[in-house]
RNA sequence: GGCUUCGUAGCUCAGCGGUUAGAGCGAACGACUCAUAAUCGUUAGGUCGUCGGUUCGAAUCCGACCGAAGCCA
């Protein structure tokens, strides 16, 4: 049986549309989901969208619309997005479903009846877009919110509390316990300084609120949005309703998050399932933000990219490489077209899709689009099949880290070194000098390699390698890392006339309608002024 | 202010106690011509933020300082 994977990302709340900067998140997800279906896991990849956020009902109302209706609309302009971007989650959750609302409550529950809440009066100035009371000493002037530079409201409530400061030594345990339970270390180490600081319970219900999930002891109070929205791992994974679904899937493997939202998941989030008596999850992975050369993305100051105008114009794949390679997981990554363009050129379409290309022409010309017949492979061969092999276990290892951007180099490592075997090797040359059967050998070394280069790249860019390997003449089927192996090659016809899975730049003689600016180019323009 | 990180070639990054500090991109020159004006090779001289310290030996450990980012409910 294989085993089991379940890896979430955070659920945004719906206020708008999501952009480029949103996207990290679930392509960066999305790879590690499909590496491990890749490399045998039995995955459920969960995603979906908070809709119980008090400022989003606020925004609703500030547009006249009915709250419900103005949600729905949004998840479902998300749900849009990310089949875009060809996110692979298994399931997408609305926080307003059935399924949601029972577990929320559960865990309500549980926490009650294990003494965790109580009841008190909160005041204090509270930010509608955080969702959180901060100490008047932390505001801007004007009592603004420090994030948002919004007014802070004055709140005087009562309404129900979290003991978590009861968590605060087993809390500090766990984490010491499992040094791998929050990725990267220099955020765990900001977890353990915040633990150092002492906790403080915090407040889980809503009086004045009416959008929400009610709480199972008071009906005329919602649960906090937070303590709500967490509860979605679990609800994901068939949490209260299925407990045989439960049993398999929980605990979480990896939960995949912003470096914004680490409180609520490294510190809220764990004492709440001690509090339930449910197993922590695994790993809270905390990844940086996508800037837009150098700025913050920012819908209202029109600082942002639409990620569905950019999929439509450059295709998924190649947004996709761009964030996976260009981005480092744990730190904050820079997007510009300029950079795009760049990283498109020289990677995808001069390396990688130049290489199926000039491989794939000879094979069609010289051998009818058959894979040649392997030879006697001489030190050449071997030499391109060893660097192939100990690529992979780099990018295996990378991607076990998180180590993305450079797991994705490796992958892109074998392309390079295909390229310097072509040339090496010279093939075309062999074919002139009527030495054929070595020419095969040759092509066919290189169409391995081409294999197994698509193959580690699926996770990153599904489609395109999926053209690539049917133009390698490889039957569809789900790439199995586990199952790679070097010399597969059952004679198999590639597929004459397919259209390059990664064109080259328009402008540069290769396929028009692309609007890919070409670099050459373009330094001559600059050179004319 | 406290804490946590980061500062390595023009750019993006790797190295994290041990021979002459690396890769990719960009640049220059050369080669080749199978190919999507692509590819391959060579070169490009970065005091590894600054100043001290530990060590036989430091980008790599320690301290201070400068600059940047993050967290402080």
């Amino acid at each position: 049986m294989k085993p089991k994977f379940y890896v979430t990302t955070a659920i945004p709340y719906v206020n708008a549309k999501p952009h480029l900067g949103h996207s990290y998140e679930m392509v960066a997800t999305d790879v590690i989901a499909r590496y491990k279906r890749m490399a045998g896991f039995d995955v459920w990849f969960l995603t979906g969208a908070d809709m119980n956020s008090l400022n989003t009902e606020r925004k609703a109302r500030e547009l006249g619309r009915d709250v419900r209706e103005y949600v729905e609309e949004m998840a479902d302009a998300m749900v849009q997005t990310w089949k875009a971007l060809r996110i692979s989650n298994d399931d997408f959750i609305r926080t307003t479903e059935p399924r949601h609302r029972r577990a929320a409550q559960e865990c309500f529950r549980r926490a009650y009846e294990n003494g965790d809440i109580y009841e008190a009066t909160y005041e204090g100035f509270y930010c509608y877009s955080c969702e959180a009371y901060y100490d008047p000493d932390d505001l801007l002037e004007g009592n603004r919110c420090p994030v948002h530079q919004s007014p802070c409201e004055w709140l005087a409530e009562r309404n129900y509390f979290f003991r978590l400061s009861r968590y605060e030594a087993a809390l500090r345990k766990h984490i010491e316990e499992h040094p791998e339970f929050i990725y990267p270390e220099s955020r765990r180490n900001e977890v353990l300084a915040f633990l150092d600081r002492g906790l403080k319970d915090f407040s889980v219900s809503r009086r004045s609120a009416r959008w929400g999930i009610p709480t199972p002891t008071d009906p005329n109070q919602v649960i906090y949005v937070w303590f709500d929205a967490l509860v979605n791992y679990l609800t994901g994974a068939g949490f209260p309703d299925h407990p045989e679904a439960f049993q398999k899937w929980w605990p979480c493997d990896v939960h995949v998050i912003g470096k914004d939202i680490w409180r609520f998941h490294c510190i809220y989030w764990p004492a709440m399932l001690m509090s339930a008596g449910i197993e922590l999850p695994k790993k809270v992975a905390i990844h940086g933000f996508v800037t837009l050369g150098g700025e913050k993305m920012s819908k209202s100051r029109g600082i942002y990219v639409d990620p569905v105008a950019a999929v439509r114009e450059y295709g998924a794949d190649a947004i996709r490489y761009y964030l996976v390679r260009e981005v480092p997981f744990e730190t904050d990554g820079d997007f510009t077209w300029e950079a795009f363009v760049a990283r498109y050129n020289a990677d995808l379409a001069n390396d990688l899709g130049n290489l199926l290309n000039r491989t794939l022409n000879l094979v069609r010309r010289h051998f009818g689009g058959k894979t040649p017949p392997i030879g006697e492979p001489t030190a050449e061969d071997v030499a391109l099949a060893k660097a192939v092999l100990r690529a992979r276990e780099e990018y295996c290892r990378l991607m076990e880290g998180f180590s993305l951007h450079l797991a994705t180099d490796q992958a892109m490592g074998i392309v390079r070194e295909a390229n310097r075997y072509l040339a090496d090797t010279e093939p075309w040359r062999l074919l002139r000098d009527e030495r054929r059967d070595r020419a095969g050998t040759v092509l066919y070394h290189a169409m391995e390699a081409l294999r197994w280069a698509a193959t580690l790249l699926t996770p990153v860019m599904p489609d395109a390698c999926q053209q690539i390997r049917a133009q390698l003449g490889i039957p569809e089927e789900t790439p199995d890392l586990t199952r790679l192996e070097w010399g597969w090659a059952p004679s198999r016809e590639s597929d004459r006339g397919g259209t390059p899975p990664l064109p080259a730049p328009a402008g540069s003689g290769g396929a028009a309608g692309r609007r890919f600016f070409c670099p050459h180019k373009e330094r001559e323009d600059r050179r004319e002024r």
